[in-house]
DNA sequence: ATACTATTGTTGTAAATGCAACATATTTTT
DNA sequence: AAAAATATGTTGCATTTACAACAATAGTAT
């Protein structure tokens, strides 16, 4: 069957990067439309951080997927804006940062969710809920067996 | 429900980006490891040219949804390792360059296609066949809905 | 006909990114 | 106890990337 001949652009490798790719485009375009001022990657490490108070650079890092240095400079853009704290603590005898959503920081990132909500629904509004749902699911299925074959030296 | 709550960390957004970025972490090690002479860029620009002889730069930029300016540096790479050419051309009563892979890039472009075929079947190996199909599916629909509605300036 | 606009590809530049090296402190090894 | 290895965060740099400006050409408008 020559529909279904070994290409890449015949992969899901492809589709996730096309699809990835456009996604970030779309929401860099609604952060600027909506006059949102922090960038998409302090969003998701400020999601990130409210999910999870207390937790250290370093983790953070893990779960943004981002370097060290990169996670560091993200985080000083949002204690700039008074969005986060860090406080040194120790993790394990060791001295980290850790760090906490401040309540300007929840203020803003409750603003963004609800600001960005309608916006998103209706990017998913031609799938089926149960089918957002399901490739959601397997996604992260798919992430997770990802997370234990990629290398990660962060 | 808690576990509905309205979070980035929770939306399709989320799980699309984690799994893309792991995928081309994952591939990047791959083509190191396999030793393959080109970057994943410059590969996905090769099969898109193989798929589409004849095109011109612009439009591989709209498929690769890359700049025009990062297409023409990539292309220069590929022209450099004879494995596509580019010729001047018209299309619409315009000049373009014409681009078309050589015999050198079809054996590099299969070379790889075989090379990587089976780290990438067992990425997958865990989730049936036929929900990585659907999965696949579903993102192309997902993917077209966002070129609807994203403005592209390629 | 002249001026304006649009298309295609290239060049230049500022910002983002990843990687290695470093400073500091702790654990483990010898 | 001294040395080596590990963990955490920061800094520096080289590469990548996106965006704007440009050159060349063709269509459109006045």
């Amino acid at each position: 069957m020559k529909c279904k001949e070994l290409h890449y652009t015949n992969s899901i490798h492809y589709e996730l990067e096309q699809t990835a790719k456009l996604m970030r485009i779309l929401t860099a375009q609604l952060f600027e439309k909506l006059e949102i001022r922090i960038s998409q990657d302090e969003y998701a490490a400020l999601d990130t951080i409210s999910i999870n108070p207390g937790i250290c650079q370093r983790d953070l890092a893990k779960l943004i997927i981002k370097d060290r240095a990169n996670t560091g400079r993200i985080l000083n853009c949002l204690e700039e804006k008074n969005l986060v704290t860090r406080v040194i603590d120790t993790k394990d005898n060791r001295l980290v940062k850790k760090l906490e959503i401040t309540p300007d920081g929840i203020k803003e990132l409750n603003s963004i969710n609800i600001k960005i909500k309608s916006y998103m629904d209706n990017v998913t509004k031609k799938i089926a809920p149960e089918e957002v749902d399901r490739v959601q699911e397997i996604l992260r299925g798919f992430r997770l067996d990802l997370e234990k074959v990629v290398e990660m030296n962060i």
